[in-house]
RNA sequence: GCCGAUGUAGCUCAAUGGUAGAGCAAUCGCCUUGUAAGUGAUAGGUUAUGGGUUCGAUUCCCAUCAUCGGCUCCA
């Protein structure tokens, strides 16, 4: 369950040799599982993000000493040098190469069909039909491939897992076996590779989750249903009492709305038609149904609506955080990432045709900042165009892409452009922050919705004393509060800036005492604002220091004698860095300016 | 939902067809400590839940639930 992506060096990954490398490693694990399960059929195996895999149906399921053997027999066959040979081949050829392997004749209908690849991809061009031999192996393929088997460096391969996948990634298809590899260049990269794994299953918020203390989700309550504890709560209450006061300054209005809604509510909206397996089902009662809200717009739309609203109201910006519950399939569910109540730092412009362009400049300089005082420096953006299959007015459609590009490239934001990819109700950037460990996440979305204003008849009143139908774009800067939290999590390794940290600093005396000093050390940051505990367990000081830094807290305040004679505290960060002793007043200045300027670290 | 794996103390893990143990954490003492683990004792489990096989199940079988790795889908 991958929810980020790791930012590729290579420029033009499908002409480097490394994907070469990873191609031709698939090809040999399959002459391998071919040895070993000669009944076996093969589908596709290309290379992906960070190595390869295969899908065979096998006569049974794969175990690790499966994996192990297979991997063996791997090392063999590149030892052996089996030159990768190339062969252009007819449809009828390629049918009787592989009249035991069903998913490639179904593979060759495609290719002579014209418009997708050997993997089924689409393409411009009607391909070649190639094959591609080595050793025993013969595979319907385009290559390119490495000359020879022994240009894979044995050291540097490793079978990963295996795992069920569909047939052409279709559900309804059967389910293949998939083995997941990954090949390297050299056994350092491979070493490299193996080393980002550990470091990112350290920083796992389901892991730091427990042992921080942040949140839980419990059987009893429901799969995901997430449970903040204390320490997370209080994450969450800094992030959106910043979030309030940062919407209030920017001409926000903050609205509240209700969990449930009447179906026909749903109905106007279109989820009932188009949405209705990821909702709940129907609460009844006094012969109406109500719907747990899966999203915040109806609601946001009606408070629009109550209201004869004239040009000179507009724009008008509706911020609510917003939880939403929404039905997931119980496999997809994964601790904060994916749950099924959660809640979204929504909002909904309301504007003019000619407030527009500048109402998404506001939203992505808005959306920028907003990021970047979470940490989050390096941002990057999807811009997706007008499907095929589209509502509303082209020349508004065109409109609204120019404008969000146009705020794009003012902003000097990097960007892609997926032509096509918009839903079918508007056009849409999404933002990608990169995080700590150099991996992508989706959190921001700007979009437009030319769906809604036509179903709820949503309308101002123009200078020409007319309705006309407001622009509305709906948003999101953090996604879920959810979701947002967990890559917070995994950004930080739980190490939380200052102004974020549950508890900023833990006083540690040393002995008995020292406690009614450190109580009023404790009395005074508190009275300043600053989240401090204090650790009077009998135990000794390393211990405390020891738990304290477990415990990620940003700052420890050891006193002893020294510092109770001159009114002081011995700071120490988690970083290990020592600041020495230090007049209370002096640290309480320190820490409230770490706070205010947001310092990361 | 699908494929595969897993489910034993708060956490990380042992063990067994004859009703379970360790380390850490917790609790209670002793020690009163100078920058990442002082020390002793105590307590803690219907072995996920429900069935079945058996003289006997935590162990074997089935179902359910949950979690993990993927697929499909997504904030």
């Amino acid at each position: 369950m991958i929810f980020w992506r790791r930012i590729k060096m290579v420029e033009k990954y499908e002409e480097s040799r490394l994907y070469q490398l990873r191609h031709s490693a698939a090809h040999v694990m399959a002459q391998a599982v071919l040895e070993k399960f000669p009944e076996g059929k093969v589908a596709i195996g290309p290379p992906v993000e960070d190595g390869f895999y295969y899908d065979f149906d096998l006569p049974r399921p794969l175990t690790p000493e499966d994996l192990e053997e297979i991997e063996a027999r791997m090392r063999e066959i590149i030892k052996a040098n089996e030159p990768f040979i190339y062969e252009e081949v007819s449809a009828d050829q390629a049918r009787e190469i592989f009249e035991d392997q069903p998913y490639k004749l179904e593979l060759i209908d495609g290719l002579e069909e014209g418009g997708v690849d050997e993997h089924g991809n689409p393409v411009d061009e009607k391909p070649v039909i190639s094959i591609y031999k080595s050793d025993t192996f013969v595979d319907l393929c385009r290559g390119p491939h490495l000359e020879h088997t022994g240009q894979i460096n044995p050291k540097a391969i490793k079978l990963m897992s295996v795992a069920g996948a569909y047939w052409r990634g279709d559900e309804h298809n059967p389910m293949l076996q998939r083995i997941y590899g990954t090949a390297w260049l050299s056994p350092q990269d491979l070493k490299q590779y193996l080393q980002f794994l550990e470091d990112a299953k350290k920083r796992d918020h389901r892991k730091l989750g427990r042992e921080l203390d942040l949140y839980s989700i419990s059987d009893a309550v429901g799969s995901g249903l997430v449970l903040w504890h204390p320490k997370g709560a209080m994450i969450r209450y800094l992030s959106e009492r910043f979030w309030e006061d940062e919407h209030l300054q920017n001409g926000y209005d903050l609205v509240y709305t209700p969990h449930i809604g009447k179906a026909d509510l749903w109905k106007t909206s279109g989820h009932l038609d188009f949405y209705a397996e990821n909702m709940y089902s129907p609460i009844e009662i006094e012969n109406q149904q109500y719907f747990l809200k899966p999203m915040n717009c109806p609601f946001h739309i009606e408070i629009y609506k109550s209201d004869i609203r004239s040009y000179r109201d507009l724009p008008l910006r509706y911020a609510e955080m917003g939880t939403v519950y929404r039905y997931e399939r119980s496999g997809v569910l994964h601790g904060l990432m994916r749950v099924r109540g959660f809640t979204q730092d929504d909002a909904h412009h309301f504007c003019t045709p000619g407030q527009m362009p500048e109402e998404i400049d506001f939203v992505l300089s808005f959306s920028l900042n907003f990021l970047r005082s979470f940490g989050f420096n390096e941002i990057s953006a999807y811009l997706s165009t007008r499907p095929e299959k589209a509502v509303g007015d082209p020349e508004r459609w065109q409109a609204a892409e120019a404008a969000l590009e146009a705020s794009l490239k003012r902003a000097e934001l990097p960007y892609e452009v997926d032509q096509g990819g918009g839903a079918f109700y508007g056009p849409k950037i999404d933002l990608k922050i990169k995080d700590a460990l150099g991996r992508e996440w989706q959190l921001s979305t700007i979009q437009f919705d030319f769906n809604n204003p036509e179903r709820f008849d949503m309308s101002y009143i123009e200078e020409d004393g007319q309705p006309h139908q407001p622009y509305m774009v709906h948003r999101a800067l953090l996604g879920s509060m959810e979701r947002f939290f967990g890559i917070l999590i995994e950004h930080y390794a739980g190490a939380f800036p200052l102004w974020l940290a549950p508890v900023q600093a833990v006083i540690i005396p040393i002995a008995d005492r020292h406690v009614d000093f450190a109580r009023a050390v404790m009395a005074d940051l508190k009275a300043a604002g600053l989240r401090v505990k204090l650790d009077q367990r009998s135990d000794r000081m390393n211990a405390k220091i020891r738990d304290a830094e477990k415990q990620k807290v940003p700052f420890m305040l050891v006193v002893g004698d020294r510092e109770m004679e001159n009114s002081q505290v011995d700071v120490r960060r988690r970083s290990g860095e020592r600041l020495g002793a230090l007049p209370v007043a002096d640290f309480k200045a320190l820490a409230l300016k770490d706070v205010a300027e947001k310092l990361v670290g």
